[in-house]
RNA sequence: UGGGGCGUCGCCAAGCGGUAAGGCACCGGAUUUUGAUUCCGGCAUUCCCAGGUUCGAACCCUGGCGCCCCAGCCA
């Protein structure tokens, strides 16, 4: 018993998270399956940029590996050369390392595999189990029937073996223009699964691979590669989700007509996030038509997306932990994602104030040209961190937000003749409120009580505590607070005919250029978290130069008034 | 109406025949120079429905109902 407690491998083992794949890994473990080996492997299509839902593919495939002492492979599978490209390469695998995982030297490619494949082919071939058909794409899905009727056999099912061979090395060749023909698996078209109704195994594409060149004028369907790419690899358990178990039989059909090792399959319910998209065809369009600024916008869900947003890495694997693994459809809450982000950058982000909407405030009664220098620590929680200083002069700014010219009782900051706490600073009252020519309020007038420095006020409270800047101190600065992307929790796939487009919400980013900052915040590194006291996290962006600096609103702090409003 | 998958709190999710974990959200209340954090407390007599088996069922059986996926020479 002692000695358990005491070891913290089981300990760790005993709070890892539980589910049925890894329950299932576990058993098999247990039980010496594949002579106790374990092998997963996270396989993207370089298409385009990784988003928070394979980061929950990443976090199961590499996290079980690493928990239980297997190995992950990292496999891109590229069989369309029409749609794939390097760039996607390099960003999957930074995203990745970003994220905090590592494959060492298990980098793979499907298309390393094309010689193979090809020679399996020849091999169906040969033993009846694969055919070549001149029918059209039209034609085969005239043949395939329905969900409901059978198909029926194409023309072309009963070739010789001699000729089949034949003119599939002819595909190969280049014989045949795109589209003339195709080998097809001779499996059974009236198979109640769609597709075991003689699915395509290759195609013809006279396209440029970004990996073979134009060594290959035919390539094998996702279909005919990712089950023995996972074979080849020696795949224990091959991880992905659910949409993908209707192919298992295919799968299954084509190791065991191959005879070789066969991984298991295991399917999961893929992420879905309230009020943002997931699916590659519309990420494609937000970027490619512009309503956003690029695969990296601070609203996007990619990986690349949250990492210019501020999100840390490792709130996005809490967040994987958090939300498990299973089968059933399930919608996730944009809060359980922000909760993640906030805890991780509570104990991390050092603090600082920023004013987004400045309101002037003169103390009247504090000498002009007198600066003090204001003590406050980094990280009211974590000393170690060390502490500020912080200018403090006649004029400052505070938030507009923290004045109101008919506040309610519960409104605990600043009014007419009302007094509050400067964050590390004194407390003031507000004598005067300077309004322009609109009514609008431009300047406050006020006093400050000298005794209040580090110091309760004598003879009456003052609950509320604001945060400020002294304006011949302060950075300007530029903030970009964001929202939801969408204005429906799920975009595109609600009523009739509506494009998710048009459900894009227009006022997901507010762009501020008329901040001011803690002169402190000079020094800010991209991507760096700060808190902003009292309003969120934000981290400099990349779009910050010289002469100004951008700050990305990572997440707002809770906020119990703006929920009591 | 063919095949596959799923239905436990508003959203996730444990549970695997012995009498409903946990997280997010929400609602109190305490501490607080961030209306933050932290801290306490509340939040499913009930597990899609209906029968059945059993001393005992969310878990087993039967029958319903509902939702998701599949008819790309995409992955």
């Amino acid at each position: 018993m002692s000695n358990e407690k005491n070891n913290p491998a089981e300990q760790t083992a005993a709070e890892q998270p539980r589910d049925f794949i890894r329950n299932i890994i576990a058993e098999d473990l247990a039980s010496n399956k594949n002579d106790g080996r374990l092998a997963t492997r996270f396989p993207p299509e370089p298409n385009g940029y990784l988003h928070i839902g394979h980061a929950k593919s990443i976090c199961l495939n590499f996290g079980v590996a690493a928990e239980q002492g297997g190995v992950c492979h990292l496999r891109f599978d590229d069989t369309n050369p029409v749609k794939e490209e390097n760039e996607f390469i390099d960003a999957i695998k930074a995203d990745l390392h970003w994220l905090g995982f590592d494959w060492g030297d298990n980098e793979f490619f499907a298309s390393n595999y094309f010689e193979q494949l090809y020679q399996w082919a020849m091999q169906l071939i040969s033993a009846g189990k694969a055919y070549v058909d001149d029918l059209s794409g039209e034609e085969i899905r005239q043949l395939r029937g329905t969900l409901s009727e059978p198909g029926s056999n194409s023309p072309y099912r009963e070739r010789s073996v001699a000729e089949n061979l034949d003119l599939f090395e002819r595909m190969r060749n280049g014989e045949f223009a795109d589209g003339a023909k195709v080998l097809r698996a001779k499996i059974d078209m009236a198979a109640p699964n769609m597709n075991l109704r003689d699915p395509v195994m290759y195609r013809i594409l006279h396209a440029h691979h970004h990996r073979t060149g134009d060594k290959w004028c035919i390539y094998p369907m996702y279909d005919f590669a990712h089950g023995q790419s996972d074979s080849i690899e020696k795949i224990t358990h091959s991880i992905c989700t659910l949409e993908f178990a209707d192919h298992r039989p295919l799968y299954d059909w084509f190791i065991q007509q191959l005879g070789i090792f066969a991984p298991h399959q295991y399917e999961f319910a893929r992420l879905n996030l309230g009020y943002t998209v997931m699916s590659k065809r519309k990420l494609h369009q937000l970027v490619a038509d512009k309503h956003v600024c690029g695969w990296d916008d601070p609203r996007m869900p990619t990986l690349v997306g949250m990492r210019r947003r501020g999100y840390p890495a490792q709130a996005i694997r809490t967040f994987c932990e958090r939300i498990g693994v299973g089968k059933s459809d399930s919608w996730i809450d944009m809060s359980v994602l922000e909760d993640c982000v906030r805890e991780q950058l509570n104990e991390t982000a050092p603090r600082a104030m920023a004013v987004i909407n400045p309101l002037k405030v003169v103390l009247t009664d504090y000498p002009e040209g007198k600066v003090e220098m204001l003590d406050a620590p980094i990280h009211p929680q974590q000393p170690e961190m060390g502490r500020r200083q912080i200018p403090f002069s006649r004029e400052i700014y505070i938030e507009r937000d923290d004045f109101m010219m008919d506040p309610p009782k519960k409104f605990f900051r600043l009014g007419p003749e009302r007094e509050v706490r400067l964050r590390y600073g004194y407390i003031i009252k507000c004598n005067e409120v300077i309004r322009n020519d609109a009514g609008e309020v431009v300047e406050l007038r006020c006093s400050h009580d000298n005794a209040t420095l580090g110091a309760a006020p004598q003879g009456r409270k003052v609950k509320g505590i604001i945060h400020w800047v002294s304006q011949a101190h302060a950075l300007a600065v530029e903030v970009r607070q964001y929202d939801r992307l969408f204005n429906v929790a799920s975009p595109g796939t609600n009523k009739d005919g509506v494009d998710f487009i048009d459900e894009l919400n227009p006022g997901s980013r507010q762009i501020l250029t008329c901040c001011y900052a803690e002169p402190a915040l000079a020094d800010a590194t991209i991507g760096t978290a700060y808190q902003f006291e009292r309003l969120g996290y934000y981290c400099a962006d990349c779009d910050s130069d010289d002469k100004k600096l951008v700050f990305n609103q990572t997440v707002t702090l809770r906020d119990s008034w703006q929920k009591q409003k």
